[in-house]
DNA sequence: TTTTGCACCACATAAAATTTTGTAAAAACA
DNA sequence: TGTTTTTACAAAATTTTATGTGGTGCAAAA
């Protein structure tokens, strides 16, 4: 798999990067002017970065409550057990759940926190009685509702 | 402004949501076979998409790793008053912290929850103590190191 | 100094996006 | 119900963009 090489990249290809983050639909001809460089060797290097995994996928990013998504919470969340086969299964559950929309394993208090989006609170109350709750591994949980997102930044501060 | 209008979509719309969520870098040609349309209105109907604000923004996804960000955390953050003043003044602060990729005001015991990416535990503690923990505002701050992450998903549930 | 290998540019070609035009279906209206 | 208006669509033309090719300069190694 390969998956933790070092992979070398310069000041060119870090900016096409910081770019490419907050705006992934930008030309490769308009890119190339940007960072200064002609379209060939502009594509040449993100390209590499594709295939290097350094870039991993492009994404719509959506407004949540305009497509009728008006709930997000955090949730900390405990299990009964700390082995591997109790994380490997509530892990399998978790990824069934769509409005799971991350899962994170985490030092503290909880064990897992997950970030959740429902249509409303009805919705969410729904999904956490009949799904989440009923995940046999699941000790106790903690909701954090966010009553409004102040940062949500898809751009990540690249190290010199 | 005109945030909060409800804009119609349809079944189809809906596909293409899915599609460009999972994959921005999708041809309109190829879009459109897979949802059954001629490229022209699919084509319409993404650039609709976009104009509505249904469609935000596309983004490139990085893996932290491979660019030198080893460390991820959530940090609860109290603050000392919850006045309008106090929390727009937090928020300047951490609007320019570019490590701060997330900020949500929350219901629960803390009043932030606050997602940091930097390279290192290090760097992390710096950034704790010389910028975050600065921010006169701030009262305590509880951190939550993210071991690992299990699932990240760009895509939202789009309710029916 | 010569060689090798990049990284780059300019240009040609292929592919894709976008616009235009015309048509049919659906919705609004009298 | 019949008429008008609007909307959604496909096909084809056009424009824009991506991509491949060949050639040049420069830097590092032989």
């Amino acid at each position: 798999m390969d998956n933790s090489v070092r992979i070398k990249f310069d000041k060119i290809d870090r900016r096409i990067l910081e770019i490419l983050q907050a705006n992934a639909k930008i030309t490769n001809a308009q890119l190339s002017k940007d960072i200064g460089l002609s379209p060939a060797p502009t594509l040449e290097r993100v390209k590499k970065l594709e295939q290097s995994g350094i870039i991993k996928s492009y994404h719509a990013k959506l407004d949540p409550e305009k497509i009728g998504l008006g709930v997000s919470t955090f949730v900390l969340v405990s299990l009964i057990g700390h082995n591997k086969g109790n994380i490997d299964a509530f892990m399998k559950e978790i990824n069934g759940i769509p409005e799971v929309i991350e899962c994170h394993h985490i030092t503290g208090t909880g064990d897992f926190i997950l970030k959740i989006i429902s249509k409303d609170i009805t919705a969410y109350q729904k999904l956490m009685l009949e799904k989440v709750s009923e995940i046999k591994e699941v000790d106790s949980m903690q909701s954090m509702v966010i009553l409004s997102t102040f940062k949500d930044s898809k751009v990540l501060p690249i190290p010199a």
